[in-house]
DNA sequence: CGTGGTGTGTCAAACTATTGACATGACGCA
DNA sequence: TGCGTCATGTCAATAGTTTGACACACCACG
């Protein structure tokens, strides 16, 4: 059996549970709002970040951005963002969210706001600090 | 702009980023080996689990067992699990791993060991043990 | 006895995502 | 002024995954 698994490695497989879980619980409460969690997370970072590019919106939602760019194509056709047709700097298309859209989102975020809570609730404020501080320095050892 | 986004919210950014960081990680490490990390993760089950049912496989991976079931056809095929062909009592078939798998898992782990602890250098062993106590509440908080 | 419910394995189709490739435009630097 | 490098957007092909469906086999219960 020589299972010898570390701490650091149990800490792995909590991170990819924790996760599974969380996306679950996220999209059994945005499907009946019509969305998907990648595509809540591109609205969200649209919002928080209006006229980002396509690209830097890839690297945050942490997909390719060839993707990124299907989904957007989606977004597109449902009417909730709207890309200017004429190209910036780097040959980069401006991307906004319609009104649409921001209503949707609001509602979208309440849903999620009760995901994390739940995953929360039972953490008081100073521990739910430390773990957020735990998990950024292994954030940073892994970049 | 208003983001008022919550610590709540930030973490589940947090969990996702870090994951998404380590899956990157291991495949990197992993793929030399010619393994994926699903793939990884199905020979270490079966390790840690010998003649574990598909199903079971297909719970603590956090994929479809029809997933599963593509993946260990592809596993069987490269000589690295041997499914008995007669059922159990649920129709289930015994899965073992081969001995050119378990020399081949040996080298997996090291792998996948030094990602763990570039992950955790920089965290003493109290905390730790401490985050894998924080992150676990907030799993069973999804549940 | 049966009979509904549950768990398992597997196939096919649909969907999602990635990899690879290419054209375009900006930038630094000789 | 050229030229190599880099970043972006997009297309096509591929790989991986999920959804939906079906056939078995057990098991608890009337």
């Amino acid at each position: 059996m020589t299972q010898a698994t570390t701490i650091a490695e149990r800490l792995g497989v909590l991170i990819k549970e924790t996760q599974a879980l969380l996306h679950q619980r996220m999209d059994e409460r945005l499907r009946p709002l019509g969305l998907s969690v990648p595509q809540y997370a591109c609205l969200t970072a649209l919002h928080d970040t209006p006229g980002i590019t396509g690209s830097e919106l890839a690297r945050r939602t942490f997909v390719s951005r060839q993707s990124t760019n299907v989904l957007l194509q989606g977004l597109e056709k449902r009417g909730l963002i709207e890309r200017s047709p004429d190209s910036g700097p780097r040959r980069e298309r401006a991307t906004e969210l319609t009104p649409e859209a921001r209503s949707l989102l609001a509602r979208a975020r309440t849903q999620v706001a009760g995901v994390a809570d739940a995953m929360t609730e039972s953490l008081p404020a100073a521990e739910l600090r430390q773990l957020e501080a735990l998990l950024a320095r292994c954030r940073d050892g892994l970049r």
